[in-house]
DNA sequence: ATCTTAATTTCGGCA
DNA sequence: TGCCGAAGTTAAGAT
């Protein structure tokens, strides 16, 4: 990895075009060729930047560049677009070079799958006398979240989401329209579960006799907990 | 901003839990106080970060943590949210600081602005036998985004959106009626153009008179490309 | 201020 | 490899 303090501006011809005008900035440049500049605020996202795979070939400026002060131009060409990315360099005020390997990765946990894991194992955060019939229940439109039976004999589709919205009703309904034809399953009742479920989302659902149910994460990591302590 | 290519582990606890093992990798601080924390792949996306407003405080390393060739603990804390960033300093390898002053910023050509120009260059997308008069036709009450002539002597105002809605049918009506008054003009007939216009708008737009055509961004760009191909 | 929707989305999973 | 959906989505525009 490369990293420059410098004076640039920039050029991007891609999906879009956009250009940066002359200040001071940060750009790193990747092993993989990537390329990103960022200035001194802002949140994660760069200015701009060059997605892998890439290629960065340093150009002698044109007339017009070299009047205006420009001592390099650093073409970044993209191989499978044609996104190109033009630095106009006009002052390098600091480079360094670190070979930092391959990183071990990030191990993330509490998303939506961690979420279903915990309630399959867990049922009746979702309701009373509930049996796993399987996660992932596959069919035509998609996969269900959880597949499960009651005491009554009907069946429970119950759709997760970490923020429970419009779409993920909408999502339920279309499962349920076709779950309900399969004669062995029915009659099936939905369950939209998620850790917070918005107003519109709730009146949607219980308009359409969708039971939400909202997730504490804690509570249902909480067991979770407990049986890490006996480690 | 500072930047710092250290050993470090990561520890994040927020809307999920996070862990990053022991590597060399960048640290980005920016002034207003948020971290990034890059590897030498992947892309524009940090492997983690805090968003600002957050601050950053420097703790001396537990026992535990010192067993471990621990040095300092940087703890970045979020102000609003209770999100936490813990990184667990090894070794410092280097670390670098410039004031990069505010950047001006990024200018984007709008995608309506491209598509525009995509659509003026290769007028047969939006009817046959149109002849451009000129793009950002000014009227009194109003740009009109394209102008040209047809093949019967008549004028064609089109109107532009990325997504064409109720209220850029409106615009155009408003056009028409405007333009049908100048006798150099009249008879103009109006073509909305878009991305993905909407039911209600094409409904509305049809009973007016008015045609709709769909546009492929990438149809209409792929003759661009070729013709850049020609330079 | 809140909500809706696009993003040079990125990223991961699975068919 | 391509499609589909989640993301600590983020970010910009509209209501």
């Amino acid at each position: 990895m490369r990293i420059f303090i410098m004076d640039c501006s920039v050029d991007y011809t891609g999906r879009l075009s956009a250009h940066l005008p002359r200040a001071k900035r940060l750009l790193m440049q990747k092993n993989d060729g990537s390329v990103l500049i960022h200035s001194d605020s802002g949140s994660f996202k760069p200015l701009n930047w060059m997605n892998p795979p890439c290629t960065v070939t340093v150009e002698p400026p044109s007339e017009f560049h070299v009047a205006l002060g420009v001592t390099e131009v650093w073409r970044v060409a993209q191989s499978k677009t044609s996104d190109i990315l033009f630095v106009n360099v006009f002052e390098i005020h600091e480079s360094i070079e670190h070979d930092l390997g391959v990183d071990p990765g990030l191990i993330k946990d509490g998303v939506e799958a961690h979420l279903q894991e915990l309630l399959a194992a867990q049922l009746h955060f979702a309701g009373e006398g509930l049996t796993l019939i399987r996660r992932e229940y596959f069919t035509a439109i998609g996969p269900v979240d959880i597949l499960a039976s009651d005491v009554r004999g009907g069946t429970v589709a119950i759709e997760l989401k970490r923020r429970g919205d419009i779409d993920g009703v909408e999502q339920l309904t279309r499962y349920l329209e076709l779950l309900n034809r399969d004669p062995l399953l029915a009659p099936v009742r939905g369950v939209f579960a998620a850790q917070e479920i918005k107003p519109q989302a709730k009146t949607l659902a219980e308009d359409r006799g969708i039971e939400c149910v909202t997730l504490d994460y804690d509570e249902l990591r909480g067991l979770d907990l407990a049986e890490g302590r006996l480690f």
